[in-house]
RNA sequence: GCGGACGUGGCGGAACCGGUAGACGCUGGAGACUUAAAAUCUUCUGCCCUUCGAGGCGUGCGGGUUCGAAUCCCGCCGUCCGCACCA
């Protein structure tokens, strides 16, 4: 046997025996219980990082030790290949974005295929594939007749300059992020999937996700943000009218209603439109109110706009007079597209109250003796008793808005209603690298799906992306075709689908992909759902809620029957790694800050950030497997850091992982075969079976990594025997799972059948789980004073008595008697004094 | 702005349900082996104090509950993440 483990000919010999006996492949027809693994996949950047290596090793230990354990593991591998890169580098390098990301595909499964996962690779599909986006487009076309799907305006971020919609992440400061120009919102008639639609059920499958991170969960619960509220109405002043009687506002507070100091409404508003078209000055402000960028802290952020134009009455008193502000923090989106205002209790009421000089009047209070302390530095939205409030004072809160209701409901000017944050999920993107929506619009007939026989709509490949805009809208003739209803002259949509639309799916493909149709409802429903899913805290929100939104519809056209398409979720950290900057501040690539440190130059080392290509702090995974092969690599993103935070990266690490990987060579290599048993490490041996296993199960890695270390120190401690054979033996398959390679080839060395990817997991003896010794804490009033060791189950009497005799309480005590007497079985003695 | 999380030695972290804080790894010190180096092995490594028996202090900070708190409660401070066209 070699003394040293040379990964270089074990990996790739080891990954072509798996490949050759198809040992990964899952199979529909087997007797196995199911178990299906998946971790997000990934989008084609060009290269893998640390990232997905840390991910995918994770599925992998998982899928491995699954499969130890019996059960037939279904663990696939795809590309999320459409998107924005593809276009960027068409740009910038003048490249086809489909030739660049095939070619990056096949980089980066060559990369894969390097680690040795244990992953089913005749599922591989990449959703740029026409016979993956077809299958899309004809689901796009079901939900389409279902209802689910329908058109509407919605604003974007636009460039004027380059004229192209612009994405959240390209608007910089404000500003277009090629062109520089000040970006504005701008609205198109855009796609939209009636994700609402379903926003109370996606809000009560939360619960039984208990397989889900509790974060996770409350992140979607936010997000879905069902509230309780009143929608009610001012009437407007009579001159105020141009044919609009009444504005309808939204509140979570009704019972702040006496507190109204002004009435707001969205720029968006019917009001506010009807306003603008008879006044320049109206127009625009609304004009003012576009400017800047559409994320929610963007919006939520930017100074507070009103412009005042009229007045309203209160609804309780005829004789109060509010005024009407356009006001560009009131959301059209969210509620009625109006609010009234309540400075002394809405942080952003009381911004803009004091901005432009309103009442802040309090109706809320900690008793009813404070009514009439000021309201001062910020709004108070806490609990309390209503003061100012006539018909509520001396309510609390929920009873005052109860109250409200009630009165508003009798009287016929407002009613109580369920609002939801969540709005319809718009689709419609305007770019080419991505599915091109099936639909066919048409002068005579409207927007018209295109026939299932006539899908997949492929995308043109001679396309040019020197002008700016999209350029399936520019393509001479490929939006130009007959109305498959009526036969006349017909435009296709040039929109293409959210890249969401096709993560919301592709776990049922990889379940089941005829060539015919999506997917086959027996098949699919043999995998699904997914048992264990693992990915980046990113998609914490609108992928998984998107998919499960997605699956759900399936359901609701009869499709498949499954509403929850992840059973287990696990959010894994990121890998990070420190950064480094010159003297002039530029950032320096780790090699670099080494050499320049080395000839004597100034180099700052800054702190430790995720890894990316700005800060230029990425270490490529590629030639550290060439160096140290796939196993140290594995080892060391399973070593340390819990999976769910973040792991960093470092030069020490990966040489600690390495001579791991060496150590357990030697201790297979050299074992010793000899007589006896070694009782100590038998129950060692069996306490590190159920801890590996039971860490494992919950996907904590690192503290399996340390019943490995820790079993492996005991091992080498201990003189020959049959037990310590045994232990070697059974912690080459322990860490199987692990560190695949290396483990085949110690099970192949000691002469063992078969490959150790199909052996079983040990078991763990539960008579050598138990100890039958235990070390009792002896503390004189909580302070530990010493220790003693007893057989396991003593008596309470008998541990008092031990301890009590102990030399250092004696002396601690010095002479006085113990007040009191505490004993935890098994545990400890606390005397109190 | 809204929402969420996290904070334990020089570092990553462990500690079941409130019961011996610091498992395991990294770094570092000392030693063995070696002509030498690498590799490997042994051993020590929270801080302070020490007469070497022990003692004191310690889980971001300040309070509280408890026989007992890293863990529970209240109030601060700090750091990180997400926010609908990035994937």
């Amino acid at each position: 046997m070699a003394s040293r483990f040379n990964p270089l000919k074990a990996d790739a010999h080891w990954q072509q025996v798996w490949d050759d006996a198809g040992s990964f492949r899952a199979s529909e027809a087997s007797a196995r219980p199911k178990a299906y693994i998946l971790e997000m996949f990934p989008y084609p950047s060009g290269r893998i990082h640390m990232g997905h290596v840390r991910n995918y090793t994770m599925g992998d230990v998982l899928t491995r030790y699954r499969r130890m354990n019996g059960f037939e593991v279904l663990h696939p591998m795809g590309w999320d290949a459409f998107g924005m890169p593809a276009e960027n580098a068409a740009m910038e390098r003048k490249v086809h974005p489909g030739e660049w990301t095939w070619s990056n595909i096949a980089t980066m499964k060559a990369q894969l295929k390097r680690l040795g996962f244990a992953l089913d690779w005749s599922r591989e599909l990449a959703t740029c594939d026409p016979a993956y986006y077809g299958q899309e487009q004809a689901l796009f076309v079901d939900l389409f007749e279902a209802g689910l799907v329908y058109r509407k305006e919605s604003e974007v971020n636009w460039d004027p300059v380059d004229m192209t919609v612009l994405a959240n992440e390209q608007v910089i400061d404000g500003r277009g992020w090629r062109s520089g120009a000040m970006v504005e919102r701008r609205k198109l008639s855009q796609w939209f999937l009636k994700i609402t639609d379903f926003a109370d059920d996606l809000l009560d499958g939360l619960a039984k996700l208990d397989q889900w991170p509790d974060k996770v969960r409350l992140m979607q619960e936010n997000w879905i943000g069902k509230s309780r509220g009143m929608k009610f109405r001012f009437a407007l002043e009579p001159q105020m009218r141009g044919g609009i009687k009444s504005v309808e506002v939204f509140t979570t507070r009704p019972d702040t209603i006496f507190g109204a100091s002004f009435v707001a409404v969205s720029p968006d508003h019917p009001l506010a439109q009807e306003y603008a078209s008879r006044s320049p000055e109206v127009a625009a402000f609304i004009e003012r109110c576009k400017q800047g960028g559409t994320t929610a802290a963007e919006l939520e952020t930017a100074e507070k706009l009103g412009l005042e134009i009229g007045e309203a009455f209160h609804p309780l008193d005829p004789d109060w007079e509010l005024p009407v502000f356009i006001a560009n923090f009131v959301l059209m989106d969210y509620g009625t597209g109006a609010i009234f205002g309540v400075p002394a209790h809405d942080q952003r009421d009381f911004e803009f109250a004091t901005k432009y000089g309103l009442e802040i009047q309090r109706v809320v209070a900690a008793s009813a003796d404070d009514a009439d302390k000021p309201v001062v530095g910020e709004a108070e939205s806490g609990d309390g008793i209503l003061v100012n409030s006539r018909f509520l004072d001396g309510k609390n809160v929920e009873s005052a808005k109860a109250a409200v209701i009630a009165r508003a409901e009798a009287e016929g000017w407002g009613e109580g209603t369920t609002v939801w944050r969540l709005r319809d999920w718009g689709v419609s993107r305007q770019r080419y690298w991505g599915t091109p929506i099936p639909i066919i619009h048409c002068g005579t007939c409207g927007a018209v799906p295109v026939p299932k026989d006539q899908l997949p709509v492929v995308l043109p490949e001679d396309i040019d992306f020197e002008t700016p805009g999209n350029p399936l809208d520019r393509h001479p003739t490929w939006k130009h075709v007959a109305c498959p209803k009526c036969g006349r002259e017909a435009a296709r949509e040039t929109d293409t689908l959210d890249t969401f639309v096709d993560s919301s799916w592709y776990f049922i493909r990889f379940a089941s992909q005829p060539a015919d149709r999506p997917f086959d409802k027996a098949v699919a429903e043999r995998w699904l759902p997914v048992d264990q899913y693992i990915g980046g805290v990113e998609h914490a929100i609108l992928h998984l809620l998107y998919a499960r939104f997605w699956t759900r519809a399936l359901q609701r056209i009869g499709m498949i029957d499954v509403a929850e398409p992840f059973r287990g979720l696990f959010t894994q950290g990121m890998v990070t790694h420190r950064t480094y900057q010159d003297k002039d501040g530029n950032w320096l690539l780790p090699e670099e800050a080494e050499a320049a440190t080395e000839a004597g130059k100034a180099v700052t080392p800054g702190r430790v950030e995720k890894m990316s290509k700005s800060k230029r702090n990425t270490v490529d995974p590629e030639p550290i497997v060439d160096q140290y092969g796939a196993d140290a690599v594995r080892w060391f993103m399973l070593s340390d850091s819990p999976p769910e935070r973040d792991l960093e990266w470092s030069e020490a690490g990966i040489e600690g992982a390495w001579r791991f990987i060496q150590r357990l060579w030697r201790l297979a290599a050299t074992s010793e075969t000899a007589a006896g048993e070694d009782k100590a490490l038998d129950r060692k041996l069996h306490q590190a079976i159920a801890a590996i296993g039971a860490n494992i199960d919950s996907l904590a890695f690192n503290k399996a990594v340390a019943n490995v270390y820790e079993l492996a120190n005991a091992i080498e401690k201990a003189p020959p025997s049959a037990s310590r054979t045994a232990a070697v033996e059974t912690l080459i398959r322990l860490v199987a799972p692990m560190v695949p390679h290396v483990a085949e080839e110690a099970w192949a060395a000691a002469g063992r059948p078969g490959l150790i990817a199909d052996a079983p997991w040990p078991e763990a003896d539960p008579a050598l789980l138990i100890e039958d010794e235990v070390t009792i804490a002896i503390q004189v009033n909580g302070k530990l004073r010493d220790t003693l060791t007893a057989p396991k189950g003593s008596a309470r009497e008998a541990l008092e008595e031990m301890a009590l005799a102990s030399e250092k309480v004696v002396r601690v005590l010095e002479g006085s008697s113990p007040r009191k007497v505490i004993v935890v079985p098994d545990r400890l003695v606390n005397i109190v004094a």
